[in-house]
DNA sequence: TGACACTTCGTACATAACTACTGAGTTGAA
DNA sequence: TTCAACTCAGTAGTTATGTACGAAGTGTCA
C-alpha cells in the first residue's frame, strides 16, 4: 500500500491536519506531488514525526524541537544545554504547582471544618 | 482623586486592558458611563477584582471564576468540590512534570557521561 | 486657553498546537 | 464506469489570557 498522507497518519498515530502544520511550520518537508495524483511519503518522514512526538514528550515545544532538527551535526554538549534549560522551567512548574496543591488543600480543609454549611469562610475570606 | 479606569488598573495592579477584558467577559460590572466624562469605579469593583486575583492564584481559570461568582449564596460544599477537582487536575499536572524531570535527568546524564563529543546518543537514539 | 495625558470603543494581534471547513481534483474497488 | 473515500490547498476557528493600536473625545494643570 502506498503510504498517502492518511496512511502515514494512521501509522504514526497523529491527524493529517497535524503533518500538514507540521510542513507549514517546516519542521518535516513535503515529498515532491507527481504530475498528477497524490504524494507519497518515505520512511523518513516516519522517522521524523516519531522524533517530533519523542521531543515534544520530553517537554520541548514544536518551535524547540524545529531549532534542534535544524542544527546539523548537534553536538552532545547543545542538547545537554537545551534539556537543561527546560529542566529549570519544569523544575520552576512543579514548585509552582505544589503551592497550588497546598493552598487547594487549605481550601478544602477549611471546608471542611466549617460547621456553617450554608456560607463559605473560604469566599468570605477572598473578598475580605 | 476620581477612580477612572487608570487609577483603578494601578490600585489593583493589573493593565487597563485586563480591567476591559473582564468587562468584557461579563465577570466584573461597568459603571454606568456619565453622559460625559469617564467611568467612575466604586469601591466593590476593586473588591472583585482581588477576589479574582485570588482565584486566578489558586489555580482557577477566568471561566470558573465567573462560574463562582454566578453562584449566588455559594455553600461550603460547592466550593469544596470545585476545589478537589482542581487538586485532581494539579497532582496529575505535577505526577507528569515529575516524569518529564526524570526524563531530561537522564538525557543529560547521558550526555555527560557520553565520551564521543562530536554525536549526542539522545538524538541518535530518538531516530532509532 | 493651550498642551498633554488620559479615556472610550472597537478591533486586531499574540502564543501554542492544532482542528475544521470548503470546493475542487484523484484513486481504487465493485 | 461510477461512486465513495481520499487528497489538495488555503483559510479560518479553537482555547486562554491578555496586549496593542487607532481615532476621537475628555480632563486637568499652568
Amino acid at each position: 500500500m502506498k503510504r498517502t498522507i492518511g496512511v502515514l497518519a494512521k501509522e504514526v498515530n497523529v491527524g493529517i491536519e497535524t503533518i500538514r502544520f507540521y510542513q507549514q511550520k517546516g519542521l518535516i518537508s513535503q515529498p515532491v506531488k507527481p504530475d498528477s495524483g497524490y504524494r507519497i511519503y518515505p520512511d523518513s518522514t516516519v522517522k521524523q514525526i516519531v522524533f517530533i512526538k519523542r521531543i515534544k514528550a520530553l517537554g520541548f515545544t514544536l518551535n524547540e524541537t524545529k531549532k534542534l532538527l535544524s542544527i546539523n551535526g548537534l553536538k552532545c554538549h547543545d542538547m545537554e544545554v537545551l534539556a537543561n534549560d527546560k529542566l529549570l522551567l519544569v523544575r520552576k512548574k512543579i514548585a509552582d504547582l505544589l503551592k497550588l496543591q497546598s493552598g487547594l488543600e487549605a481550601v478544602i480543609a477549611r471546608c471542611i471544618s466549617n460547621p456553617d454549611k450554608q456560607s463559605c469562610p473560604v469566599i468570605d475570606s477572598l473578598y475580605s
